[in-house]
DNA sequence: CGGCAAAAAGAAAACGTTTACATTAAACTC
DNA sequence: GAGTTTAATGTAAACGTTTTCTTTTTGCCG
């Protein structure tokens, strides 16, 4: 045994005066072994500092006891709460996760599938831009590798997803709005092509907007790279007749949006009144507080998990699993001045 | 072949009429083959839609082109983008990265490294709650595996690290307190058992405090899991002589802190003035902005991959890397009031 | 204490690569 | 065009496991 490789089963078996076949026994708890034979193998072990190769179980086994993760990016808290909650999950059950990050960028994102399917993952947890028209879902239901939607909605039975019900958060915004006594509607979202989570929520905002009888909300997009004053910001209210409740398409869009009102002079909640999506924990230490829709993204990451191992275990058929929301108030978003 | 298997070496060898050594130098650019030949193996492989499989590979080569990366926590947005510097210097390299955090619990740290190695990485990186006395690293010693400490600071010339200079760092933010005018000065540190971090900035902080021929300033301990107004900040600031000017140690701090003094009835920075650490996006977006000593998080991420790929292919001793802090100003950190 | 079932341990193949070495085909040389 | 170098391809072993199939050992019964 060369003192600088990491010793093996061979090594350990011959300190121990066995078999392969006996230590890997030992090693799972498969097979039936004397004690006095586990006893000394144990202890060669333990000598050794043996550590199983994953790579030589893998190869075996056919499969990498690995999962891969595909999200947007790391720097959305919810995403990394998301990630801590499938990392949890994943080694309460003694999997390792693979994390790999697109940027909204969907070339990234076919190359990174790519890459953990070259690692051999036994299972995906995606987030793409688009569920409905990703060319990276098309591809991966050729591939063996089960795979769980994560924060995109699917309405394709073939397909798992874990989402909360995107629309219906948007209808409970407005209707969050409406209920304070705004009156001039409009919403902020990220640009449009970079998700279709920021679709959906507006078309339920929309929906709730209409139905209680006021008129077409505004729609402003905004560049998550630009800066944060932006024009379609100025030109959306630097008008009299400007919203005075506004629902942002995410929280940190929403920080972005105060802090664009502010250099236009716009005082939030005085002059307008803004919920934010996804309930991220700064929100509530910021001064206004953020109020916002939110997510349970560790429960989401939990849940992700345990249903792509069911997948994986072929325990399951493919689900649409949909998480509740709920509503948390804070000092951004106030009822509407009565003359207005 | 099994139309239920992902294709091999040896499918594509028979498909193309060739050996599996061609495929493989075919797809590694190792060796010479005829154009005729490479033409035939790269259809057969786009027909067959084969990827090689790492397992396989990584296996035959003892290696498996991926490093282990052991972060406190994903929710701070220090490390999330130093992730993603990470990230984005292992995919240009074709390296892929797995990612664990350790909620600051030494005991995680332990379990998450072990989990690590058996995934064999070639390398890791880590930042762990106290370089000094970490028992994890003492035992990755003994590892073949090098590793480069991330954020932490040692001063062992046989462990590699990245990180800023966080005495210097602690001392800037003095002076840069100082050089408002503020006379009376406070320290805010997460506990300081979870970070050494934490212990060289107040280090740091204290000397250009005393070198001023100022006070022993204050050190406020806080819990990062309790309550945001919590009953330390209220014994050090409800007194006459109470500090005017704070360092915390770290930004999402700075906010729970700030969060803390509105509660407190103190506003910042017109009673107190505060400065962070870290330059985390979001303290650009909110209101009052946050001062702050700016870690460049991502090209620390960037640096760290690069280092630790030396190390792994042996081209780099061990090395003290220090990056570059800088400060960015902020409305939270205003000149202090003459008449105090 | 011989015989036999059950328990325990071993031998060997397989997973999909890479690569050292052997072999064949092509290309010169005179 | 036979001999010789060089280019191109093939053969087979090895990496460290798990597991099937055999073999050996143990324990038990009459």
């Amino acid at each position: 045994m060369n003192v600088l490789q990491r010793p093996t089963l061979h090594d350990v078996a011959a300190r121990a005066g066995v078999s392969i076949a006996t230590v890997s026994r030992v090693l799972n708890g498969t097979g039936i072994i004397r004690p006095a034979t586990e006893a000394k193998v144990r202890e060669a072990i333990r000598q050794l500092g043996f550590r199983p190769n994953r790579m030589g179980r893998d190869l075996r086994m056919g499969q990498s006891r690995s999962i891969g993760v595909l999200l947007p990016t790391l720097a959305n808290p919810i995403f990394a709460d998301s990630v801590a909650g499938i990392q949890e999950a994943a080694r309460n059950a003694g999997w390792t996760v693979l994390i790999t990050s697109s940027d909204y960028d969907t070339g990234h994102e076919q190359t990174a599938v790519e890459g953990l399917l070259s690692e051999r993952v036994a299972g995906l947890i995606i987030t793409v831009t688009n569920a409905d028209t990703s060319q990276v879902l098309n591809s991966l239901d050729n591939e063996l590798v089960p795979y769980v939607l994560f924060h995109n909605e699917t309405g394709n039975p073939a397909r798992s997803c874990v989402a909360v019900d995107n629309a219906r958060a948007g209808y409970d915004a407005a209707q969050t709005l409406i209920s304070h006594g705004h009156q001039r509607l409009g919403m902020v979202a990220g640009q449009f092509a970079a998700s279709d989570r920021s679709r959906s929520r507006h078309a339920g905002f929309t929906v709730a907007v209409r139905a209680a009888g006021l008129p077409q909300p505004d729609l402003i997009e905004i560049d998550f790279n630009s800066d944060i004053a932006c024009g379609a910001l100025r030109a959306a209210f630097l008008t009299p007749l400007r919203p005075t409740g506004i629902f942002c398409s995410n929280d940190l869009l929403a920080l972005r949006t105060i802090a664009g009102l502010r250099e236009l002079g716009l005082a939030v909640p005085y002059d307008v009144s803004v919920i934010g999506m996804d309930g991220i924990n700064v929100g509530q230490l910021i001064a206004p507080s953020l109020a916002s829709i939110v997510q349970p993204s560790r429960e989401m990451g939990r849940q992700a998990f345990a249903h792509l191992l069911a997948r994986i275990a072929g325990d399951a058929e493919p689900e649409q699993i949909r998480v509740p929301h709920s509503y948390r108030p804070g000092q951004s978003l106030s009822a509407a001045k009565l003359q207005e």
